[in-house]
DNA sequence: CCGGGTGCTGAATAACTATGCGTGCAGGGT
DNA sequence: ACCCTGCACGCATAGTTATTCAGCACCCGG
């Protein structure tokens, strides 16, 4: 019982956000397991499942990596995650995160190495992100915005 | 004053396992900081930190895939991390993992392509390592034996 | 010098998760 | 057959985290 009902959890983590315990309980009578949440409880921990604090959904650790294809598909994972604004003045780019996680997204930018992108200054929570000229930066404006609205979709609670 | 806050936060998480909010509130007081719980629990959240369900520390998702090196380190981070119980049947090796995480151990092993190693099958749970003979048998699981002990040190609650 | 926003925070509390304890159910040995 | 031992599980509850509600500081336009 415990092994199937494990591999129901997996697979229903993957296919949709689940916030909590119970909640996946009442997936898993939908799939004919009955189990309480202290029962739940301990097949995460042993699944070893992470919760994210960003939406509370459970995954598996290295969920996004398995996904993670070339660079540019990384850097746009990057930005879904971190980025949070966007400004532009004439060929400069000024991009916000939240704290400390400017490093991250500007390393992914810089692995991506558009043609557009003269180069990257980054701080806590802000990168300068230096574009040939301004029509080149609207163009990745416009590129990165259209990312970051990509994963925005996580159910939230009532 | 938020954002030293939390980039204390994330140093300290990358430091040791900081398993509750309030661990990490006496931490940052410690550096200075005062904060309660709820706020705490804010700024994990826009930090889009993660918890374990393994051991229930907080930290940034992708950290164990920024640590990974080679195919070596990585095969040698995933032993520590899914590896169970190792029998060894003449040059069989039978490796059982939690419920679920064979496949990705089984890749793992694949990818750091040890001589010794002639190939694996993984079911759901249960992994059977082909070696070239029982000598090369031994010397794998020994091997596998040491790196499962690695990473074991987490603190559980009292 | 006001209102009206906006952002950050603490206190209280609701919501969620982990775990001690007890039960029942195999499997193995005597 | 009977007693162990180990495992899986539910119940109750302790422990942890998220959120709501308010208050405060700051900023901006009138």
């Amino acid at each position: 019982m415990k092994r199937y009902r494990q591999s129901a959890i997996l697979d229903l983590v993957s296919r949709e956000a689940v916030c909590s315990q119970d909640a996946l309980g009442r997936q898993l009578r939908a799939r004919g397991f009955h189990a309480t949440q202290a029962t739940i409880s301990r097949d995460i921990k042993e699944l070893r499942l992470v919760k994210r604090a960003s939406d509370g959904a459970y995954e598996r650790p290295g969920a996004a990596e398995a996904a993670r294809g070339t660079a540019d598909a990384s850097l746009r994972r990057a930005i879904g995650e971190y980025l949070r604004r966007v400004d532009l003045v004439q060929q400069l780019l000024v991009l916000r995160t939240d704290p400390g996680q400017a490093q991250p997204l500007a390393l992914a930018i810089d692995r991506a190495e558009r043609p557009e992108v003269v180069g990257t200054v980054a701080g806590d929570d802000t990168i300068l992100v230096i574009t040939r000229h301004a029509r080149a930066g609207r163009e990745v404006r416009r590129l990165f915005e259209g990312w970051a609205m990509d994963g925005r979709a996580y159910p939230r609670r009532a």
